[in-house]
DNA sequence: GATGAATGAGCTTTCATTCAT
DNA sequence: CATGAATGAAAGCTCATTCAT
């Protein structure tokens, strides 16, 4: 990453990557968008795939420590994942063409598909590392941790894409609270217990809004 | 669908689209598989891009109709979120390739690529409509139904891809109690409210055992 | 011809062929515009190439006998030559299709197309005949035959496609009378001979009107 | 045109889209001529299209500057017909492969199609210049002279062409003077009036040889 | 006679990679 | 270090022809 060759490819091919998709990304269009000829790339990587598996190795780094960053020691456990879904909303925010690499980029047997993966693998697991010191800290219920951590992830991640798909200039981030209650609290949160005691089931009362009709309203 | 050429191109290329991806799976490859000419395929489908999309617009709609056979009107929406929840999960284990295509195959700006968004949408709208009910029945929280719907599906398909990945003969439906718990009643669930007294939550006092070794121990 | 069938086939055959030339039409197009089967065609004709050759042949035999059918023993050389350049002119308004086909297919060292020069010959010589007669007569001034009758059929086809290709409703035969002047008495024509005295070669005299403007100015 | 491989390529190409014309033509066997690789041709030409219209454009303008860098402006009408005839006649036989390209490739609707009529008809108004200047300076009569000049055009083409595929390597400019004669004055011309009385024109005297037996016979 | 599903050879085009400069 | 012309394997797609019905 030193020379701003190096640099320059490496922009270029988040770019292209992100947009293409490893398979329809061309090394020329690469090349083209870094402003260096064909074979400069080749000259700093050996191949496309390894241009890839950098590129992905260096982006699921700086999500881990992007996010990693902004935890520390004094926190529960619930802060830190209320911290893990604000920085990962906010890190697919800023780095929008690499979120859409990632789960694009990560399922298959191909070699760099099973790198990219032992990535992400790496990257739940500090967010499961948060789930088991919650449930041993009595914060959290008892559960399979591996497959809370990575239904986080995925959540989260899945329902970012759909929303950059459906609307690139979306600001991520205000989804943070949803994700928090429905991930602390699940659906059915009777919060302060005792409360929610007049459940309106009648029909007809307070008809939910059309589904088209209320996507997102803040509180 | 009725030829029985059409099924078997039908079925080679779920098995070798969910191996290889759409951009790199050869039409030859597919040829072979269903034990056809390569000009068959072209005579039942356009072009692949055509095939891809029936074979997608099919698998989607075979989801939601798998998933959606089972709530009945009866069920409350907590029931039916649990019966959702069990049955895409039963769904990703029977039709474990067409599972791998929908992640990995949804994101991007080709046309074959927004059908299918479109495609997903139209599942998770079925999703979201359970989640509208029961805020509606007040048996939910008041949140944005949109994205507590795609959360769900988000986690339990990354979930279960990666469960695919690491262990291909992996049971999915097992997971189903985990999620239903992570979903209802989140990951902070104090039950019955002042219940849950004696979780030992003690420091030190039975440590969560390594991640790597307790992967997924059922209750 | 004799079948309802085999008549379609030729139509269609004959609209297909001269819309895309013998290697772009397929035999798809062909059954489809005729409305039978495809492989109805392959009962009726041995193959593409022999469908075209029997198309051919009857169509270059059809112009030769529609033009020969208004000469008659009595006439001069010039109203032969006349009735020639105007019957062709009139067969090639009726038959556009088969017009352009002519041109288009009949150079090249396939056996379709030696068959097809064969089939033109045969024609071209029908023309030479009547050179040959006005020579013989002492009508025509001695010349290559051979040339002059070519050298008509050339000017009057590739004249008649060009205006085809640019306007497909033009009234070929409205060209009748220049190319008999052209033919018969060649640019210079000095009529009673003693015209044409004081040649104005003065440059910039009276410049020729734009060629755009006067395109056929009939008399 | 500067890369000899363009060159390569180029030259490759005439000879094989002149053999066999644009859609039997492969882009294989006009590497395999050019003794480049396949896809060397597509580093230098975007398409077989593009290749082919590169290629008729060079040509025609060749065949339009070949021709008119032999008139001056001081010749006459009729000698600068007379030069036409004769350079486009050497023309086709020094570039016997464009020739034959030009009267099979013109006609259809495809985009190359209409992008080389464009050229020829570039190339025939040339020659309608000159029909135009002839009648404005007296020499040659009051006419159509679009159709003179595609009359010109194209009697000499196919003339040509029909050669070409009967003898090889027979001298097309031989044919100079018989064009001259029969463009110029005419099958019925009587030369410079009163001349030529002693045309042998008796019945039966010296009758013309057989058609087969003569063709060609110079004087 | 007529059909149309099936075939596979053959085509154009793409693109990661190499290498002489 | 950097370049970009050249490569050739591989891919999607077409279509004349066949043949069982």
């Amino acid at each position: 990453m030193t020379s701003s060759k190096t640099r320059m490819i490496f922009e270029a091919a988040i770019d292209i990557f992100s947009e293409r998709g490893f398979e329809k990304a061309t090394m020329d269009e690469i090349a083209a968008k870094a402003n260096v000829a064909k074979g400069t790339i080749y000259y700093h990587f050996k191949s496309k795939e390894e241009l890839f598996v950098f590129l992905v190795e260096e982006g699921t780094e700086l999500l881990r420590e992007h996010v990693l960053a902004k935890l520390s020691e004094q926190m529960t456990a619930t802060d830190k994942m209320r911290t893990i879904i604000h920085e990962q909303l906010t890190f697919f925010k800023d780095y929008k063409d690499f979120c859409i690499i990632i789960l694009r980029e990560a399922w298959g047997e191909e070699q760099r598909q099973r790198q990219f993966r032992r990535m992400l693998v790496h990257y739940v697991h500090s967010i499961e590392d948060v789930v088991l010191a919650g449930i041993h800290s009595g914060e959290f219920a008892e559960t399979d941790s591996s497959t809370a951590a990575w239904s986080i992830f995925g959540g989260l991640s899945i329902t970012a894409l759909n929303h950059l798909f459906a609307d690139p200039t979306f600001d991520l981030p205000t989804l943070g609270p949803f994700f928090e209650d429905l991930l602390m609290r699940g659906l059915t949160h009777r919060d302060s217990c005792a409360v929610q005691p007049e459940i309106p089931h009648e029909d007809g009362v307070a008809p939910p809004p059309s589904r088209e009709a209320r996507k997102l309203e803040l509180p």
